[in-house]
RNA sequence: GGGCGAUUAGCUCAGCUGGUUUAGAGCGCUACCCUUACAAGGUAGAUGUCGUAGGUUCGACUCCUACAUCGCCCACCA
């Protein structure tokens, strides 16, 4: 086995290993199987982006629970696919095209789409080949793309289906407007950020009146964060409580610059206590201003293209962009002294989600979908526990944005995407442009639902045109679940396998995804997506904040599986996500999964290296085993149990470092070390092969390539179900190796051996000379103790073994020390420095007194005495026992030096 | 304005239902070691009033309350 280098190199070994998997179909999932099925569900990556750290977190995730859940037996089920992302997509074609010196209007709807399929083609599956090299053990032969024939079916049925359900309308409402992007946004699309802005003061002349009571001003002051948007006012509110106003009752009062004459009209939702009361109206431009609007039957004036620029309604700013005008506005204002001040004022701006250009609150015409009745049993699942979020936390999260859900604007002015399943019929309908139709529920003249046949319902005449508009791309996920499986048709696949297990996702994707998942499938599925949701980190910079392209804060995953390979970013990148916390990365963080692979591969090396070619038959002899054999055997239990229950409860963290401990601190460490000194080497190779052929079980969910390359070094008898480790059975405990006394005397024998290998150290002794330990044991099970493994600490110690006489005090030459309850002299063969002596000493018992005297009044209180458990009481008194003895012995030993 | 999370060794973080942890890990640091699996290593070691102040309890890093600091999410105060 000389061949094999002492440098784990992932290079030379993962792609190979993942194109095997492949070739193996390994990762199919098969819905005709009988065994119990298991699925997850990707949270399906954009075609426009390219693996970072969190689908690196995310897919390193779902994919130790597909391969332990694989393991274990079950047919599992990891569907991938991509998600068409609408916005983001168009944006990346759109940018391709300027360079050229084109516009999507330049090449027209269907040459555009073309231009976009053909960057789908081309770039779109990126992502996924990035997701194998990280290992993902998905079922890739039923890749999904949200805009596939069979999901495109999905979506026109579902919006048929609310549609008729009367769930759906078409209207006039203020949505949120990207300019940059030129399509209306749904609400979670528009994030907002806190934004120092200036909060402007400004005169309104009060018409037919010269003073106001108090103010001694002609003037209304209204305070506005947007005046540019007060080319639309068309009305002032104030409290009809606010005593400073009434006099304005019945009164109007003039619109600066446009000289348009407002109502003043009164409304309990005006806030007296912000700026100065009095709040211009502007319907056409903001919700709350949409709402007095509708309540108080006013005019919409729109003064705002498309693009933000201003429209003819605004007269001279005309052809200004809203913050030019915005500026160019309080000029004049100020010019006509009718501008009064600018405060700093801090609040919350939305922003386009893709672009991050400020979003303008806007009236157009949009597709809504009722969420509220749909929310209802959505929300009522989660309560019975049906679906359970991981951590808990989360579950307040979704409940509150459930509960308080609004109606979801699920159109888009953009080109890529599900075109919106709606024909107008011209005839009976008589519009100009179709974008423009109202509909409201059950309306006659249109047709919803698959193109193939759509004649009006009414007139029956094809003179139809279809609603120009895209939807929403998350309207294409929200079915995700089992519009992959097929439906609607009632498949095997949907059969078996939904619904799905477990969804794995962010945090910031609950609202935009998770949500609307449980209502689809309930809904149109009639049962809960998945049973568990559990919610990850964000990735951040060691710094705190999110990685992020345009920030340059990113550690480049694909950089990191070059350098390190894929099973250390993985093992890394769990060994810092505990209960889903932020995950804060550097670069550093990944040596400690290079390091450990580095580890786990000289340990194989050298076992391997020393192990029969061909598997050893015989069943490991428990009669036989010594200490350490009991030891490391009962520890694989214990690591076999925790590794599961950790699993189990979506601990991932705990895992990993279970076997961490477990392969580098007892294997290594120790059971390596004393199989060198095996008296039975047949056995020795058994139970060390056995062992290694757990441990890479356990971990295989988490190093998925270096385990099965390890595996496929191992001795094998030919080719059986066991010759992949992908495909081989997750460890269970095996009773007949569980002794709990021969872990207890193994870690007496550590101590022991760390106690002289300290000794040595402290006093500087070469570590070539052999020590002679005197061991003054007290009873005869320590002595027989001592006597059986003399060998062990003989070697380990690097010493010389002898038993001391029942009352010898302490040699010449030498120091005392405590392996627990083990005493024993260790003979420098140097005249000891009793200063340096009495100091180590003098240290050790004042350590010890705090601890005793804790115990001593724990004990002597009598509320302790009567209140606690039994078991507690008598744990304290062993306890106090033990540590005294020590600090007796310590005492007495300080004595004898001086 | 509402909600959530964090605060433990120099750094990054574990510590689950209070007592088996005399507060742990990794990195870093100190000393000694190229001991024939591994220097991406071995052995030994140093470093903590567990954010602050109260409370509950026989017992609190763990539960409760308040406060402080940092971070996140949500929200139509113009």
């Amino acid at each position: 086995m000389k061949e094999i280098s002492t440098r784990y190199n992932p290079k030379e070994i993962e792609e190979a290993i993942y194109t095997s998997w492949e070739k193996n179909k390994f990762f199919s999932a098969h819905e005709e199987s009988s065994k119990k099925s298991y699925s997850i569900v990707i949270p399906p990556p954009n075609i426009t982006g390219i693996l970072h750290m969190g689908h690196a977190l995310n897919n390193t995730l779902q994919d130790i629970l597909v391969r332990w859940k694989r393991m274990q037996g079950f047919e599992t089920l990891w569907m991938p696919g991509t998600d068409h992302a609408g916005i983001a997509t168009q944006n990346v074609v759109e940018r391709e095209l300027s360079k050229q010196g084109l516009k999507r209007d330049d090449l027209g709807r269907e040459e555009f789409l073309k231009k976009v399929w053909q960057w789908k083609d081309e770039y779109g599956s990126t992502i996924i080949k990035q997701l194998k090299s990280l290992g993902s053990s998905c079922d890739w032969d039923r890749t999904r793309f949200t805009m596939d024939e069979g999901l495109s079916r999905a979506v026109r049925e579902v919006f048929k289906r609310l549609y008729e359900d009367g769930l759906m309308y078409k209207g006039d409402y203020i949505i949120n407007w990207c300019p940059r992007c030129l399509t209306a946004l749904s609400d979670e699309e528009a994030e907002h950020r806190e934004v120092e802005g200036m909060l402007y003061y400004i005169k309104y002349p009060v018409s037919g009146r010269r003073k106001l009571e108090k103010e001694n001003e002609d003037y209304l002051v209204i305070a506005t964060t947007r005046p540019e948007t007060m080319l639309a006012d068309v009305a002032v509110a104030v409290n009809p409580k606010d005593a400073r106003y009434s006099a304005l009752s019945g009164k109007k009062v003039v619109l600066p610059i446009v000289n348009r004459e407002l109502k003043v009209i009164f409304d309990e939702d005006v806030d007296p206590k912000f700026g100065t009361g009095a709040l211009k109206v502007t319907p056409a431009h903001d919700p709350v201003d949409f709402e007095l609007g509708k309540k108080h039957g006013l005019e919409n004036i729109n003064v705002m293209h498309s693009d933000g620029r201003i429209n003819s309604e605004g007269a001279d700013y005309e052809g200004m962009d809203r913050f030019e005008c915005r500026q160019t506005i309080i000029e004049d204002l100020k010019q006509r002294k009718l501008f009064v001040k600018a405060e700093k004022h801090v609040h919350a701006v939305g922003h386009c989600y893709r672009c991050h250009t400020v979003v303008e609150p806007r009236l157009s015409k949009q597709w809504f979908v009722k969420m509220a009745p749909l929310a209802k049993p959505a929300i009522k699942a989660v309560k019975d526990k049906k679906i359970k979020f991981y951590p808990p936390r989360w579950t307040k999260v979704y409940l509150n944005w459930m509960e308080n859900i609004r109606p979801w604007c699920i159109s888009r002015q953009i080109w890529w995407g599900h075109r919106i399943p709606v024909w107008y019929c011209k005839d009976c309908l008589k519009f100009e442009n179709a974008r423009e139709v109202e509909v409201s529920a059950k309306q006659k003249g249109i047709f919803v639902g698959d193109e193939k046949d759509m004649k009006c319902p009414v007139c029956g005449k094809r003179n139809m045109e279809q609603d120009p508009d895209v939807l929403d791309t998350w309207f294409s996920s929200w079915l995700w679940p089992f519009s992959t499986l097929g439906w609607p048709e009632k498949t095997l696949a949907l059969k078996k396998f939904y619904p799905t297990d477990v969804l794995v996702t962010a945090p910031e994707i609950i609202f935009f995804w998770v949500a609307r998942m449980i209502i689809a499938g309930i809904k149109f599925q009639k049962e809960i997506p998945f049973k568990d949701v559990y919610i990850h980190g964000t990735v951040r910079d060691a710094s705190g904040t999110k990685m992020s392209k345009s920030l340059g804060n990113v550690i480049d995953p694909l950089d990191v599986i070059k350098e390190v390979g894929s099973d250390a970013l993985r093992f890394s990148i769990i060994s810092v996500t505990s209960q889903a916390q932020d995950v804060f990365l550097s670069k550093e963080k990944f040596d400690f999964g290079r390091n450990f692979a580095n580890k786990l591969w000289n340990a194989s090396r050298y076992v391997l290296m020393n192990a029969s070619q061909t598997p050893l038959k015989d069943e490991i002899n428990t009669e036989k085993l010594n200490l350490a054999d009991w030891w490391i055997l009962s520890s694989m239990n214990d690591a076999v149990r925790s590794a599961t229950k950790a699993l189990e409860k979506f601990r991932f963290n705990d895992a990993s470092n279970v076997l961490y401990d477990f392969i580098w601190h007892k294997y290594c460490d120790w059971y390596l070390e004393f199989s060198k000194l095996s008296e039975n080497k047949k056995l020795s190779e058994k139970i060390l092969i056995e062992v290694l052929k757990n441990i890479l079980k356990l971990l295989h969910p988490f190093m998925p390539f270096i385990t099965e390359e390890i595996w496929h070094k191992m001795p094998r008898e030919g080719q059986g179900e066991n010759e992949w480790i992908m495909t081989s059975a997750w460890p269970e405990p095996d009773k007949k190796f569980e002794k709990k006394i021969a872990v207890d005397q193994m870690e007496r024998m550590i101590k022991i051996i760390t106690a002289v290998r300290n000794v040595r150290a402290f006093w500087r002794i070469n570590h070539t000379a052999i020590l002679e330990v005197r061991f003054a044991a007290k009873n005869d099970p320590d002595k027989r103790f001592i006597m059986e493994n003399t060998r062990y600490i003989e070697e380990f110690a690097k010493a010389k073994v002898k038993i001391a006489k029942t009352k010898e005090t302490r040699p010449a030459q030498s120091v005392e020390c405590l392996a627990g309850r083990v005493k024993m002299y260790v003979l420098l063969g140097k005249e000891i420095d009793l200063s340096r002596e009495t100091a180590r000493i003098d240290k050790k018992i004042k350590e010890l007194e705090r601890y005793v005297s804790g115990i001593r009044g724990k004990l002597a209180n009598k509320r302790f005495l009567d209140k606690a458990p039994e078991d507690i009481i008598q744990k304290e008194k062993n306890k106090q026992e033990k540590f005294a003895h020590e600090l007796k012995t310590l005492k007495d030993n300080l004595k004898a030096l001086k």
